[in-house]
DNA sequence: GCAACTATTCCACTGGAGTCGAACAGATGT
DNA sequence: ACATCTGTTCGACTCCAGTGGAATAGTTGC
């Protein structure tokens, strides 16, 4: 049987199109950005991993900024099995705004 | 007689104590970003000069940019005459957070 | 002083972002 | 099939940022 692929895909913009005011504005919030940073160091993490830094936020609050974090082109956002696990799409990024994650990450 | 230093002073942040977020969210809006541009290659202009660049948008419109722009530390507006003079922060901007300018100019 | 000029501040309006509970969807295990 | 678990979407609400006209403040020249 053909092990049908199903997973639930979602959207994820060619950085090539994506300008940089939406990254910006995607980095300009202070939990979106945290979490940015957490991904930069620890590599990629399941949501329910990368929620456990502030329990306190709500499911769909968090999902509300992955999704933000998505569309601008900072963040893959892929199922693994009954999870979903977030990457940083670093080297992209890279490509696209030269020194831009680099700077941000830098304190 | 004493020459009155009466200039309409506006406040300007010190950039140590000026957040991430606020640098980013103020450069996240693409008239501001595109001022911001034109500063690191024009150098110093007036108010009214930067105003040329897009002659429709309202004054109090564009007041309000500046404003946004002066708070989050990445401009000054100081007096000149009956004009007013704004300048990118450039240098200390470099030390507060290197290679963002950098980044945020490259295209 | 007064008129002309530059630019900010004030005020109201509008659209959009952040928040969060509840409903929904997909995957797993038994 | 069913319950359970993870995570998103939906709907409603609040709050703030962007916008722009009108009023105000500061400067210069006459």
């Amino acid at each position: 049987m053909s092990r049908e692929r199903s997973p639930r895909l979602m959207e994820h913009p060619d950085l090539e199109q994506v300008e940089l005011p939406t990254v910006l504005f995607a980095l300009s919030d202070a939990s979106r950005l945290a979490l940015v940073r957490e991904l930069a160091v620890e590599g990629p993490r399941t949501v329910e991993a990368c929620r456990e830094t502030d329990p306190d936020v709500p499911k769909s609050t968090f999902s509300h900024h992955l999704r933000t974090l998505r569309e601008a082109g900072l963040i893959r956002n892929e199922p693994a099995g009954r999870h979903r696990v977030v990457t940083l799409r670093r080297d992209e990024l890279e490509g696209r705004f030269p020194g831009l994650l680099d700077a941000v990450l830098r304190d």
